[in-house]
RNA sequence: GCCCCUAUCGUCUAGAGGCCUAGGACACAUCCCUUUCACGGAUGCGACACGGGUUCGAAUCCCGUUAGGGGUACCA
């Protein structure tokens, strides 16, 4: 079977986590499958679709790597196809003309409310008479086109997920909106449960894979299939990433969108990773893989029915794995757009610099947006030292060792870490004081904290910029 | 309310009737490395929701309960 699969997002909003991880498991499968991956753009919703969310879905896509083969196509674009659709089923008797008004529907809802009966619509004008019709025109009603839905009856699917699902036509809430009437009385845009089954035809998708979200509207889009002569593709329904709470995520869980996740530092193979975890596993219990190993073997008989919970503190771990993964010269580059963002220019710094100065944060970071962070020290003069902070420099042997050590340095331009290491071991033996005694004073008329990066490179990456002694001289002079 | 889906450590999961004294990862704790933090290494803590069946045997199959999630539009 040829695998012919697609996404399909609506641009209301930003590229959703939700979407992006769907986005994935189709792009999987089709790659497992040597298969084609479509993008469709659903956009007949034109009070909230806007173009820059179109923009911020393909952006996000491309960040993670996500290509597809076709597309990307857009519903609007494809109006004729779905008009020409819905005179089919009004002149075989499968769709008709609904007058109901709002008002109405909202009455009939409330009263089923009353009578504790599940919302639906009750096929009211189904039979409608020709005078009838023209009764409603005349009152200058705007209609819609429903499709017409047999009940009972049962309707099942092998979901590749969750295997059979059986769905009774009576739960679907009545015949459905398949699209709206213009004013001047043409078929207007099609609604979603509609426009899908008819782009799936045209496109010949033979795997729906989309969130659980939809299992409903599968047993709706199966009978305009069957409406429509046309055998259902296979349908395959991976449960919700829900919150840590367990819950549908939301705005309020931090972040929602791919396009956040990015500001925030994480990398785009790092958050594929996870989101690929939230869900399936390899069968050799592999945490750590690429988009293409996972490719390899990639299938729904290891997709979990359950929804997963967001966690992030998994998904920290994992981008601080393929932060300390990637070769130097690579992370300096991402890190790059986030040394800008916090104001930091690197350029006037030797290329050697900068690369021993990531080297040594590496180790520091959890998102690439720590680094300016963790490194501030390096793009100051002075820290700012305190009477407090400088309280462990007041000993008279710790004071002589830090003399020692500014003098040597004063006589050096440039030190490697590992020379830093020898002098400071040299002054260290020499003034015969423990090296523990030291250290932490170093440190602190360094950089006015306790806790920092690596101290001996930190050392030599000051002093190759010619800050370590204007600094040890300055805490040695406030004192 | 009604319909559908789901149910293994706090979280993500392995587990397709005996391999389970239930394995791994994250988190947490302790120790080691490092006279800092982080990284790294080791050890530990920690779960089959409950009740009935089926079976010689059930985390695994069936039913019910409970809990969670989703849906219930002239949104997608």
């Amino acid at each position: 079977m040829t695998v012919r699969v697609r996404l399909a997002p609506s641009p209301t909003g930003n590229l959703h986590i939700g979407t992006a991880r769907t986005a994935l498991f189709n792009w999987l499968y089709a790659r497992r499958h040597g298969g084609t991956f479509i993008l469709r753009v659903e956009d007949t919703d034109r009070e909230r679709s806007r173009d820059e969310y179109t923009q911020n879905i393909l952006d996000g896509l491309a960040w993670l790597g996500i290509t597809y083969d076709e597309g990307p196509f857009f519903q609007t674009q494809r109006r004729d196809r779905y008009t020409e659709t819905v005179h089919d089923l009004l002149e075989r008797g499968l769709a008709y003309y609904c007058y109901c008004t709002e008002t109405e529907l909202e009455e009939l809802r409330a009263s089923q409310k009353v009578q504790k009966l599940a919302p639906r619509y009750d096929n009211r004008h189904r039979h409608l008479t020709v005078e009838q019709r023209q009764s409603f025109e005349a009152e200058g009603r705007r209609p819609v086109i429903r499709f017409k839905i047999a009940e009972p009856r049962e309707i099942r699917w092998h979901d590749l997920v969750r295997d059979d699902v059986v769905w009774n036509s009576r739960d679907l809430g009545g015949d459905m909106v398949i699209a709206r009437v213009e004013e001047s009385g043409a078929i207007g845009l099609p609604l979603y449960n509609f426009a899908v089954v008819v782009d799936d035809i045209d496109m010949g998708i033979s795997h729906v894979i989309r969130g659980e979200d939809h299992i409903a509207n599968t047993a709706k889009q199966i009978l305009l299939y069957e409406a429509l002569g046309v055998t259902p593709p296979l349908f395959a329904h991976p449960p919700l990433i829900l919150n840590p709470q367990g819950a549908k995520i939301s705005k309020r869980d931090g972040a929602t969108s791919v396009s956040e996740f990015r500001a925030m530092g994480y990398l785009p193979e790092a958050f594929n990773n996870y989101m690929i975890l939230l869900g399936w596993s390899p069968s050799n219990g592999q945490e750590l893989f690429s988009l293409s190993e996972a490719a390899e073997q990639f299938d729904f008989d290891r997709v979990n029915a359950a929804g997963a919970r967001f966690d992030w503190d998994k998904l920290n771990w994992l981008n601080g794995q393929y932060i300390r993964s990637l070769p130097l010269t690579e992370l300096g580059d991402r890190l790059k757009p986030f040394w800008q963002n916090a104001g930091i220019d690197l350029t006037p710094y030797p290329e050697s610099w900068q690369q021993e100065l990531t080297a040594l944060i590496a180790p520091s970071l959890t998102v690439l947006a720590d680094a300016p962070k963790v490194a501030a020290t390096f793009f100051v003069d002075f820290p700012d030292y305190t009477p407090e902070i400088l309280e462990p420099l007041r000993s008279e042997v710790v004071q002589t060792a830090l003399r020692a050590l500014l003098d040597e340095l004063n006589r050096r331009e440039s030190l490697t870490a590992a020379e830093v290491n020898e002098l400071v071991q040299a002054q260290i033996t020499a003034q015969k004081v423990k090296k523990g005694a030291v250290m932490k004073p170093l440190r602190l008329a360094l950089t006015a904290e306790s806790h920092g990066t690596e101290l001996m490179p930190t050392l030599a990456l000051l002093h190759q910029r010619q800050l370590a002694v204007p600094r040890l001289e300055k805490a040695l002079s406030s004192l």
